[in-house]
DNA sequence: CACGAATGTAATACGATATAACTTTGCGGC
DNA sequence: GCCGCAAAGTTATATCGTATTACATTCGTG
């Protein structure tokens, strides 16, 4: 999909850009508040149309946060794939995984949207949305950089995703109390990154040790 | 907190038990629809009272959702200790991860309020809600039946609950694609678990082995 | 430069949240 | 027993967000 020509102002009838600035906006609200912060004609009024307008370009609500919901997605991707390529002593995956934490944390708004909303649960295969996402995962696939192929490699991109995926929920929730309170984030991800290498290892080897 | 006497309906204008009635109902329409789902006028409705009668039990919205959340919480706890404490020759720890991913994806409207929800990350420490969810945490620990205490211990629950957190996740997103599509969900849940049991072994023993 | 398509506006219907003011019933003290 | 207050309903209403309809303006292309 050719990206739409980012078309400036043209006067002052027309935005110029209203479907853009719409997703954007409803990206920085989401980001505060979650997918239930977004509302029409908020951001109708914050971009200064009137409150139909928005309707011009996206049928309803959830068509909005559809498109929100995909973008969210590109702009996630674009960030892994920075990090992923750019030399470093670290591994592709720590780097990977400690991003996906941060980026779950600090956005966390996005975050929902992107992996626990119904937006996503409803995404049909093929679409915009899901290849968005499915993409993503193959980014994880890549950053693994695991000597196995298949289904094994595929095995362990799961496992390791769904962890991070678990930390991230249960860190905003507030559930990591007790002793786990006391260990930071950061090692609790290197933790889960050892964990998968290993037991990734052992499938391969049979045994334990690289 | 000693629950509530079950008053029956007394008569045409009062309807006995409305405050728990509402709870139930709205489950009802969560475990369909997710936490969006849920509305006020509807719920009323459907129960046969005035629009306005349930603020007379929950401030606003938000509150009801809370008191849902917290009941979702008490039931699923309710759920895993029946699961296990029955005798069974499944280890504790399979019987609660299956467990879980069966109810997370049926039932997946209340998991996302459970544990994907922003009223989840509202809540503050200490609350009914707060507790109701370390509760369920607590149980799952007792199921690790882990020959380890204190952080290690804490550490396996963690990595176990964030995994299976994880695959619901992805599958209600339909994310497991590729060859993943093959495996079953049962499979990928005993996968985790004989992955947490390995490493948490190699950390105690230091090598692989039972 | 004319005309259709795209994109905006104004007016309006509708449904949900929430509050206010009032009514009915339960119940505890006398 | 009954009096009065609190609990739990009611109707009426304000407000807000979604969405549609009909109309206005501008773009761009033949």
């Amino acid at each position: 999909m050719p990206p739409r020509p980012a078309r400036k102002a043209l006067n002052a009838y027309h935005h110029g850009d209203l479907r853009d600035a719409l997703v954007q906006a409803a990206l920085h609200e989401v980001e505060l508040g979650g997918p239930e912060a977004i509302s029409i004609s908020a951001l109708a009024k914050k971009l200064g149309v009137s409150q139909p307008a928005p309707y011009k370009h996206f049928a309803d609500r959830e068509t909005l946060l559809t498109a929100v919901t995909a973008e969210a997605f590109r702009q996630f991707s674009a960030m892994m794939r920075a990090a992923i390529e750019k030399p470093s002593k670290q591994s592709k995956l720590s780097r990977f995984a400690q991003l996906t934490l941060d980026f779950g944390l600090r956005r966390n708004g996005i975050y929902r949207l992107m992996f626990a909303s119904r937006t996503m649960a409803c995404a049909p295969k093929g679409s915009e949305l899901h290849s968005a996402a499915i993409e993503t995962f193959d980014l994880l696939v890549e950053a693994l950089e695991a000597p196995a192929v298949g289904l094994l490699r595929e095995r362990s991109a799961l496992k390791i995703w769904a962890s991070l995926h678990g930390v991230v929920m249960l860190a905003e929730q507030g559930l990591l109390t007790g002793q786990l309170a006391q260990v930071s984030r950061e090692e609790l991800v290197e933790d889960i990154v050892e964990e998968t290498k290993l037991a990734l290892s052992v499938a391969i080897n049979g045994k334990t040790g690289q």
